[in-house]
DNA sequence: ATGCAGATCGTCT
DNA sequence: GACGATCTGCATC
């Protein structure tokens, strides 16, 4: 069962929410799947929200966010990790959903490999941490996540309750610090910081 | 448990 | 030329 693009193109902060729950799923190419439940995700609202990237406009590196939702949004940062996001909002409007944390489902040999470690909350428990475990990085750039690729969404039940509070590390975004614009599954030992 | 320095480079001014 | 939508290891309490 896959989402529809009609979900991603719902108010951003809509998918944000709804994004809980899903399962971010990485095929890789010899047919072996890793897996995990999203379970923190942050809305990067366009052209209303000082902390998206795309808020002063288009550019090679957020050209992604101005396509169509449901697609990989991916950039470098620190000079040394990626972040992944997925586009959405309606047609036209450059927002995406920064992933933040999930909790590793299929795929754990591989995970611990790839990060170094086999502390299984830790594993995905930050937006550098998961693309590490996942193997997500710049070839996935522009990924229509609906496509079952190697790289895709797949439908799940949502969490009984969900948690609101502040993004994290957007100090410089003046009024847009204070937004609640970060969500978590309650409860949930699998984020990267407890709300 | 909390805090801080260092790593490292593409993007934008 | 400056700066991050970060992570880790080491220091200190």
């Amino acid at each position: 069962m896959h989402l529809s693009r009609a979900f991603f193109e719902q108010d951003t902060v809509t998918v944000a929410k709804a994004l809980l729950g899903q399962h971010l799923v990485r095929r890789e190419p010899d047919g072996t799947l890793s897996q995990g439940r999203i379970v923190e995700t942050e809305a990067y609202c366009g052209y209303r929200d000082k902390a998206c990237h795309s808020y002063k406009g288009k550019s090679d590196r957020t050209k992604a966010m101005f396509g169509p939702s449901g697609h990989a949004y991916i950039y470098l940062i620190y000079g040394m990790y990626h972040c992944f996001n997925v586009t959405s909002g309606p047609p036209g409007e450059p927002e995406a959903v920064l992933i933040r944390a999930l909790e590793p489902l299929d795929g754990l040999p591989q995970m611990e490999s790839r990060r170094g470690m086999n502390k299984l909350r830790q594993l995905c428990s930050g937006p550098g941490k998961l693309c590490i475990a996942m193997d997500i990085h710049k070839a996935h750039y522009g990924t229509d996540l609906l496509a079952g690729g190697d790289l895709y969404l797949a439908a799940a039940p949502p969490p009984a309750e969900i948690t609101a509070s502040k993004r994290i590390n957007i100090g410089y975004a003046e009024e847009a610090v204070d937004f609640l614009w970060r969500f978590s599954v309650a409860g949930s030992s699998f984020v990267s910081v407890k709300p």
